[in-house]
DNA sequence: CTGAAAGCGCTAACAC
DNA sequence: GTGTTAGCGCTTTCAG
């Protein structure tokens, strides 16, 4: 295809001539823009981005990190970007990593190639100070609270959140309640459940607390093992919806009666949870996720809470 | 940051050799390698991506055209193309465009301008006379059948699973069957429902073709204007598991047995159907988006078709 | 209002 | 093996 060059030659003006028409700049006659905008038409002609963005240093694109894209939770602050980054005429990009750290920082690393303006993190799987070095290289900002002054952050208090809930189940007369976290030990918000369980339980044994779920099967194998323990739980706090409805179908094929045998709450108001009629606590990933956008193309460090809301519905109340 | 030049400098060769180690070029002195990479470290120098794609004229990087990101369909397309990119390190950019044809254009014209190199279309909202033309620019593919030789295709037989369904439905005593589709007439999809369904039962009763459905919310709408009819349908096919979702809710709310009183299948095997145990057909969707992704970097314009299958669960059986 | 010219940062012949 | 050089296609001073 023909370039800036020819259309020049052939309209019988400079380059720059048509530089700024493409630009919609001030100050181009009439007579002169008409007559680029025709060979431009008769040209087909279209800039190269490439060139655009290497002399314009920038590249209106940026990156959302997350560690799967067929898990709900991700999806749902992969939404709230997208939302907005048509609004702003932004390209986003999907940089998925099965939460291999390498991949990772290889992402980040398109900041520094220029492929990218800014990167969303929505989870990571390095530690905060193998990541800010990158940010001297194009915006990052997280959809988790970090102090670190060069990273925004759109969050939701976990912990508040983690506590509230807990306390709910508490007042309600539970007292053996477990739940269920998607990573090891190492992940933050691992650390967080944990913590709160204890501020409002005080000791936590470890059986009521089941790693690595993710779905519905997964769910099923942790009520498999909550509900074959000597002490039953009577309560669970699933950390997500799919989860949470493998632990009631489970439940129900034992014929236990919910929430009078087993209360449960989930995670982030998935169709699964309105579905089975599930109690969830509603993290708001969508407004966070268009939050996250918002400060990425501000290059904002700023630090923004969003709100969370506990949904009642028939699985506890 | 620096650029190459500079680097070449420090190290004392040439920009070419600079290159060379970049791109792991042979014939280069393994002294001269070392002291290259050695300033590439010390001077934290990572190629400026926009000028290696302005000069080698492709950027390894892909679009994909999707109405909603909101969907568990379009996501299941997504999360496939996703699957593939990753092992072939290259990049996906998520274009959606709430069926608005304009937004469409502009995506396509991506192609033109050098941004992508290739655009997979989940579902489109214009013409296909008007998408064909940016075939020349780069690489579209469809996940749907279409005889362009400029396109390449990976999709299911939308219409054999309709008749099959529908066939099934009527072997098992139905008469009177209901079924939604999203869009309205204008969509491929919806006519393939159409035509099947005539196929199989004949008449259509217009009350039984309910239209715009997406949600679990439009499923209760759907089961409310059903189930308030003279002549209730007896099984209803909803486009999708969520829908199917909404129509079991609603169903239930008014003590309807399913599948006694109602049967229900829906469609693309969707966590919520597996937790509300619905009988469903799964399109394999996650194949799809891996195959169109592999057409489009292969440069590929075969038609390629992805097996359905039934999944028969308690809804109908 | 318009054009000449200097790059942006990199790759790839082509010579040596 | 290595360096020189000519671009890739565009934007943007700087004069006029």
């Amino acid at each position: 295809m023909a370039n800036i060059n020819e259309i020049a030659k052939r309209a019988g003006v400079s380059v720059s001539t048509v530089s700024r028409v493409l630009n919609r700049h001030p100050y181009v006659s009439e007579s002169k823009r008409a007559a680029v905008q025709h060979v431009i038409d008769e040209m087909d002609y279209a800039p190269n981005r490439s060139a655009v963005d290497l002399i314009r240093k920038e590249t209106r694109s940026i990156g959302v990190i997350m560690p799967f894209n067929d898990n709900q939770a991700f999806d749902q602050l992969l939404h709230g970007v997208l939302n907005r980054s048509v609004e702003r005429d932004y390209t986003v990009t999907v940089l998925p990593t099965k939460y291999d750290p390498e991949k990772e920082l290889s992402y980040l690393a398109m900041l520094k190639n220029k492929q990218l303006d800014g990167i969303i993190i929505t989870s990571r799987s390095n530690a905060w100070s193998a990541i800010v070095p990158y940010a001297k290289y194009g915006t990052i900002v997280a959809c988790e609270y970090t102090d670190h002054p060069e990273i925004g952050c759109a969050y939701m208090d976990r912990y508040a959140s983690f506590i509230d809930t807990f306390q709910l189940l508490k007042d309600k007369g539970h007292t053996r309640v477990a739940f269920m976290t998607a990573r090891g030990e190492e992940s933050n918000s691992t650390q967080l459940t944990i913590k709160a369980y204890r501020q409002v339980f005080g000791n936590l044994p470890s059986a009521y607390h089941i790693r690595d779920c993710y779905s519905i099967d997964d769910g099923e194998r942790a009520a498999k093992q909550l509900l074959d323990l000597e002490c039953r739980p009577t309560a669970v706090y699933a950390n997500g919806d799919e989860v949470a409805a493998g632990i009631y179908q489970h439940a129900r094929s034992m014929q236990l009666r919910i929430p009078e045998d087993l209360a449960i709450i989930g995670q982030e108001n998935q169709p699964v949870g309105i579905g089975l009629r599930l109690s969830t606590v509603d993290h708001q990933l969508v407004k966070v996720g268009e939050q996250a956008f918002d400060l990425t193309i501000e290059k904002s460090k700023d630090k923004v809470e969003i709100p969370y809301r506990l949904i009642m519905r028939q699985s506890c109340y």
